[in-house]
DNA sequence: TCTTTTTCCTACAAGATTGGTAGGAATTAC
DNA sequence: GTAATTCCTACCAATCTTGTAGGAAAAAGA
């Protein structure tokens, strides 16, 4: 299951790419960042109430994740470095939440090896590949930009 | 990422499911369960080495779930109460773990309502729920026979 | 320069979950 | 009767989750 702080990031990020999208679509600019119209933590929770304080600390694992950037002081806010298109729902997940695989031993990013398994002709390896295969195609595909489209 | 439970519990099963081909495939039997030589505790130590204590509550969670069946006492031990093909994996994760899905209201065995969203038209209702399918065609249509082929 | 508004940073903390351990009761085979 | 097993409940330490608290730093505007 994903964590509270997850599915908050991605409630907050819907809003992020409401701004962005409606943005691109008055300027007509299609890939710079929305930083001349940064949405406050305050804006956010607006539209999906939260505590303050804690989507504060989610924000920020997304900005040293790589996601957003940010506008200190007044009219200050967060917005998206990249198109919405371009970032994947695996990235979001991985920073918050860390690895997707089911087990360390079949993670790309997060791979430890399992000490007492010989992976090559480990049955339970195999399969937790195909689940993690399985969840990758759904979750690098899938980006913010399919997140925005219409909802509460 | 799976309990260290539920992948004890692969490891146990895995022992369990050679046992079970490995009579069937003597007594030419198709179908009743491995009641006549159920396999103890202590022999699935001696094969995946781990605490005999906690394997020994991870199993009673299987025979609680409806996957063992045991015997007391001497000669005792557990067996699977169907052939291997008929239990997914899906169900083993689901007794030790809870739910598969990514989010409560994406679940299908532990639904749970989310209180301010509208599912009908939340984004993120609709992606989880992607995620969740692919997640189950990899893990209600493998089962415990996937896991007995080869392995440490 | 002062005030307000914002992000940024670190530390703390209560509660839940995880990964076990302890100790014995009940049952069965021999 | 004895040894070997499952069954049951309670407990426990460590970690993770879900926040909260309190301010520092920066920027905008008057």
């Amino acid at each position: 299951m994903l964590s509270k702080k997850a599915q908050y990031a991605f409630r907050a990020l819907s809003t992020l790419v409401r701004s962005d999208l409606k943005r691109r679509n008055e300027d007509g600019s299609t890939s710079s960042a929305n930083s001349d119209a940064p949405t406050s933590i305050a804006e956010m929770v607006k539209i999906h109430p939260m505590s303050t304080k804690f989507l504060e600390t989610i924000l920020l694992d997304l900005k040293r994740g790589g996601i957003l950037g940010s506008k200190k002081g007044k009219g200050g806010g967060y917005y998206l470095l990249k198109h919405p298109k371009d970032t994947p729902l695996a990235q979001v997940i991985r920073i918050l939440d860390g690895p997707i695989a089911p087990m360390p031993c079949v993670s790309l990013h997060f791979y430890e090896r399992c000490h007492d398994c010989n992976e090559a002709i480990c049955g339970l390896n195999r399969l937790m590949s195909e689940v993690r295969d399985a969840n990758l195609a759904v979750l690098e595909r899938r980006s913010l930009a399919d997140l925005g489209a219409e909802q509460d």
